[in-house]
DNA sequence: CTGAAAGCGCTAACAT
DNA sequence: ATGTTAGCGCTTTCAG
């Protein structure tokens, strides 16, 4: 097999002009089906593939999206990907995945590429950095220059584009009253995440309930952190002053670590302690015990994310931003499962 | 902020011609420096970013690779695709991700994409499907035509690319070896990836340890299997009729799925049963107890691979394909470690 | 030191 | 039904 093939090679070779050979390969109707079977057959032996960016400089599309995550090792964002990928290889697009690693000057590297031309829009999960600064002048520039942008779990008021979130107060809520409700007192919420507008919708969610259930009777009490060294520290030192009965954590992993944790320090779940986390993931279904979780059908939510995103590339017309909240669900194993 | 700006647009306003602003922006000497301060300056004023496919076009670089792995869910190749994204990310070049979701067909579509000019390069870890059929044509076909390929962790001798992986028999024979000297017996060895050369080692490797130790006295036993359900089920049916003290699993996932299910069997970790696995992740670090494993330095062996790959398109020269074996090595944690 | 012009590979309006 | 031509945005000779 000789170098790449051009559409002007083959002219040459077949005897046809390039526009006529364009157009038997895009299967135009001006051009006769006897004409288009030569074409094809010799593009097949010539194994000629179009080059993407010559089509993308003329059509402008490029029919590749932009994926930009902070986290890779978090197993939500990978699920999410695996969502995106489906999708968008399903539909004819390729994704540029750049990883934020939490901080804003990757991310914003990211999106100035992404604005130069070489993705038709791009989905977003925003730093934590980001989040925290209300740096949003990038994004909403990219948005402004008219690219398509499709926020993810991290999304924020401050930009104008669609997002697609689960109600993260009402599952934190939810998760939290489950376990007022099996007669659990003492519950902290737990959160790695707070400075997001994930982690601190589950922060007030989990406030709310106890609040309301508890009618002041007892307080809530959380403990944000932002790396596991520390986490450690602060979680053994309120563990030796504090009798607990319950755990909220705002992630999986968390959730996983506290647990953890806790069993080291003479817990025993479900028995004493019920534990419940954020992410169906690879942790909660082998964790011992397997840990109950509020579900995000992360993949699924990855799907709809990338199909909002192309929906919006491929029509023409610019709607409003718009906001989709998908259902998120509870799903009870082992660590809040107490045989009484 | 407006649309996006050209260079040509740029020429007009600034009265210069579009080959001085392009010189001028790429700090070409031959333009003087006053010149280079003003259209420096104007270029930043209209936020100009050169169209990285026109470029590409003409200089035949497209300054991006392509990735292409084959479960994005297994922690291994999160935490390898974050070493290729950083070390690509450093070096100024993006990366187009592709799941294979072990297919041969999704493979060899990521593979005619990349082949069509859109990368200058790629990495790949083959997926089963290809591995166990032996479908190594469109790969060979990429390199033939003159596109670098560096295959990493999954990698074939038939195809004609560099190469990046662990010693997997030898890691493999070092960790049965481990639980042989520390007085097990009866030690099997569970794998989802048999078919794919990795397995085939690792599988090897074990079976020569017990060979090579136990003179025959105590036979090698292997459970191979494609899907979770299908492993509860045979590894049940397995520890109803025999009784082991050692598990050494082919990677992560497996290793916990068999320690936690042999934990509900009744089997004591580590008291009366070792286990080890492949891949310092995320699960092996939070499993209870937690689990020695054979570290590969996920991120690492990414960032080589990454940088090999980088240097192939960089260098002009074409040198043999190389093959890099990373050392491994064993972390020891409870799972193995019993107090006497 | 600066500019004109060609051309990367492709598409598409406009002939013929 | 097929071909001619212009041009996407950029780099890069080559001239001036």
């Amino acid at each position: 097999m000789s170098k790449k093939i051009t559409l002007k090679e083959l002219a040459l070779i077949s005897e046809f002009s390039v526009s006529t050979i364009s157009k038997a390969l895009s299967d135009n109707r001006e051009i006769s089906t006897k004409t288009k079977k030569k074409i094809k057959a010799l593009a097949k032996e010539y194994n000629y593939r179009p080059n993407i960016y010559a089509r993308s400089l003329k059509t402008k599309k490029t029919k590749t999206i932009g994926v930009i995550i902070p986290n890779i090792l978090a197993h939500y964002f990978a699920k999410v990907l695996l969502g995106i990928e489906q999708e968008v290889s399903k539909k004819g697009y390729s994704i540029i995945t750049c990883i934020s690693d939490e901080s804003y000057e990757k991310e914003t590297k990211s999106i100035e590429l992404f604005n130069s031309g070489c993705v038709d829009g791009f989905l977003i999960s925003l730093s934590k950095e980001t989040q925290s600064n209300n740096f949003y002048e990038e994004i909403n520039d990219a948005i402004e220059q008219g690219l398509p942008v499709v926020m993810f779990d991290r999304t924020s008021d401050k930009v104008n584009g669609d997002k697609v979130t689960i109600n993260d107060f009402e599952s934190a809520y939810n998760a939290t009253q489950l376990l007022i409700e099996s007669d659990h007192k003492k519950i902290i919420f737990v959160s790695p995440i707070s400075g997001t507008n994930v982690g601190n919708e589950r922060e007030k969610g989990y406030r709310q309930a106890i609040t309301e259930f508890f009618k002041g009777t007892i307080a809530p009490e959380v403990l944000n952190f932002t790396d596991y060294p520390e986490f450690t520290t602060t979680l053994k030192q309120y563990l030796e002053t504090n009798i607990i009965d319950g755990i909220v954590a705002a992630d999986e992993l968390s959730a996983i670590y506290a647990m953890n944790l806790a069993i080291s320090k003479g817990y025993k779940v479900p028995e004493n302690l019920a534990v419940i986390g954020f992410t169906d993931g690879i942790l909660s279904n082998n964790s011992n015990p397997p840990l109950s979780v509020v579900d995000q059908h992360e993949t699924e939510l990855g799907k709809i994310a990338a199909a909002t995103l192309i929906e919006r590339i491929e029509s023409n017309e610019t709607t409003a931003p718009k906001t989709i909240v998908l259902p998120s669900e509870l799903i009870l194993r082992k660590s809040t499962h107490s045989a009484s």
